[in-house]
DNA sequence: GTGGGACATAAACATTTGTTTTAAACATTA
DNA sequence: TAATGTTTAAAACAAATGTTTATGTCCCAC
C-alpha cells in the first residue's frame, strides 16, 4: 500500500458510510473492513472518531470556502461598490456549492453529509462547523442584506434559513424522494435538473411578501 | 407504580431524549434510568428498540392523522366539490400538525422527531411511516392538485416536498436556530411567530413562476 | 549496513450496547 | 385462600463499540 494513500481510502469510504448511515450508526470497523485497512489506522491517523467527521467534512468545506470566497471576490469585483442582485447571489453560491464535489463526482454524498450535520445531534460538528466556516455565510449574509434592503433584518435572516432548509433538505433526502418521484412520474431527475427547479422556488421565496403583522388564526403551541 | 404507567413514562421520557439526542445516540439505559423505570421494562412492553421508537412516533401521528382527515373532510364539506384554495389547505394542514402537540405542550420535540425521521437513516422508520401514515398524504397531494391545476405534476410533487423541506427543517432545528437568532437580534421567537413568517414564503414558493426550460449555466455534477 | 521514524498489523482492553433470564411482587379471579 | 396472569426487579449474556498496546515491517538518512 503506497505510503499514506490509507488516509484517502478511510476518508472515501467513511465519507460514504456516513452518508448513508449516520455518524452512530456507522462503527469505526465498518469503516475499516471496507477500506481494507486496518483498524488501528483511525486513530492513529486522525486521533478519534470524532475527528475523523470533522476531517471528513473538512475535505468538502475547505475547498468550499475558499471557492465561495473568490467567487463573491469577483463577484464584488465585478460590480464595484453597486449591490450585488439577489439572483446573483444565491446562483454563485449554487454554483460554489456543485463545483467543489464536482470534482469528486459526489454531490450527492456531500448533500447527505450536510443534512446530517444540522439535524444529528452531534454538538461538537455543529459547533466545528460555525467555527471554522462561519466568516464565509457571514459575508454572504451582508451582501443578501445589501441586495434585499426592503427585508427587514430578522425576516431576512429567516428566509435565508428557511431556503436553507430547501435546499438541503431535497438534496440530502435525495435518494428517497428521486425512488418516490420514479415510482409516480417514471422520470429520473438529476441533481442539475433539482436544482433548475429549486432556483425560482428560493428567488420567490425570499421576495415573498411580508407576513401579515399578528394575529393569525392558529392554536396556541408550546 | 400504578399499572401501567410505566409504558407512559417510558414513551414520554424516550421521545425527549431521541428528540434531543437521536436515535442511535439514546441508549435504552439512558432512558429507563431518567424515566425511574427497570430496564427490562422497555423490552417487556414494547419488544424492542425499534418498536418503542415506532410506538413514539405513533402517539403523534395516530391523532395527527385522524385530525388531518376529519378537517379535510370539514373543508370538502365546505366547499362541496368546489376547488379548494391552496392558502386553505395550507393553513388545514399546519393546523392539524400543530393542535396535536399542542394538547401535551411539546411541540418542539415533535418537529425534532419529525426531523429525525427524515434524515436519519433508519430505513424501518420511513417504511413504517409511509406505510402506515402515507394515505393522508396521497389525499391532501391530491385535492393540492386540484388547486394549482397549472402546475405540471412533477413540478407540483418537488414543490411539496421543497416547502416541506422548508418546515421540517426550520422547526426540527429550531432550538439552535433560535439560539442565533436571540444573539443577532436578541428577540426571541415563539413558534407560532415562526409558523406566521413561513406561511408568506411557502405560499410564494408554490406559485412561484416555472423554471426556465433548459441550459442553465451551473457545473454539471454527479 | 545500521539506526530511527513512519506506518501497518494483530491482539487485547474496558465499556457500552440491546436483549434474556430468573425470581419476586402484585393484582385479579375463581 | 388458592391459583393464575401480569408487571417489576436484578442479574447475567453475548455482541459490538472506540481505543490502546505491543510487535512487526518498510524505507530513507547517515
Amino acid at each position: 500500500m503506497a505510503q499514506t494513500d490509507t488516509v484517502t481510502r478511510i476518508l472515501d469510504t467513511a465519507e460514504v458510510l456516513f452518508a448513508e448511515r449516520g455518524f452512530a450508526e456507522t462503527s469505526l470497523r465498518n469503516i475499516t473492513s471496507k477500506a481494507k485497512v486496518n483498524l488501528a489506522a483511525v486513530n492513529y491517523h486522525f486521533g478519534s472518531k470524532k475527528s475523523l467527521i470533522q476531517a471528513v467534512f473538512a475535505r468538502y468545506l475547505d475547498p468550499f470556502t475558499e471557492r465561495f470566497h473568490a467567487a463573491l471576490d469577483e463577484l464584488e469585483a465585478k460590480y464595484q461598490g453597486e449591490v450585488i442582485p439577489l439572483e446573483e447571489l444565491l446562483e454563485t453560491m449554487a454554483r460554489s456549492v456543485l463545483e467543489v464535489p464536482a470534482e469528486r463526482n459526489s454531490l450527492k454524498v456531500f448533500m447527505k453529509l450536510l443534512g446530517l450535520a444540522y439535524s444529528q445531534a452531534q454538538g461538537h460538528l455543529r459547533r466545528y462547523i460555525q467555527e471554522h466556516y462561519g466568516s464565509v455565510f457571514t459575508r454572504f449574509a451582508a451582501l443578501v442584506r445589501q441586495a434585499t434592503p426592503d427585508l427587514p433584518d430578522a425576516e431576512r435572516f429567516w428566509r435565508l434559513h428557511f431556503m436553507l432548509g430547501t435546499v438541503i433538505f431535497t438534496l440530502s433526502g435525495l435518494d428517497a424522494l428521486r425512488d418516490i418521484a420514479e415510482k409516480d412520474y417514471g422520470e429520473h431527475v438529476s441533481v442539475r435538473e433539482l436544482i433548475r427547479r429549486l432556483r425560482p422556488v428560493v428567488v420567490a421565496g425570499m421576495n415573498a411578501p411580508l407576513p401579515e403583522p399578528v394575529g393569525d388564526a392558529l392554536p396556541a403551541a408550546g
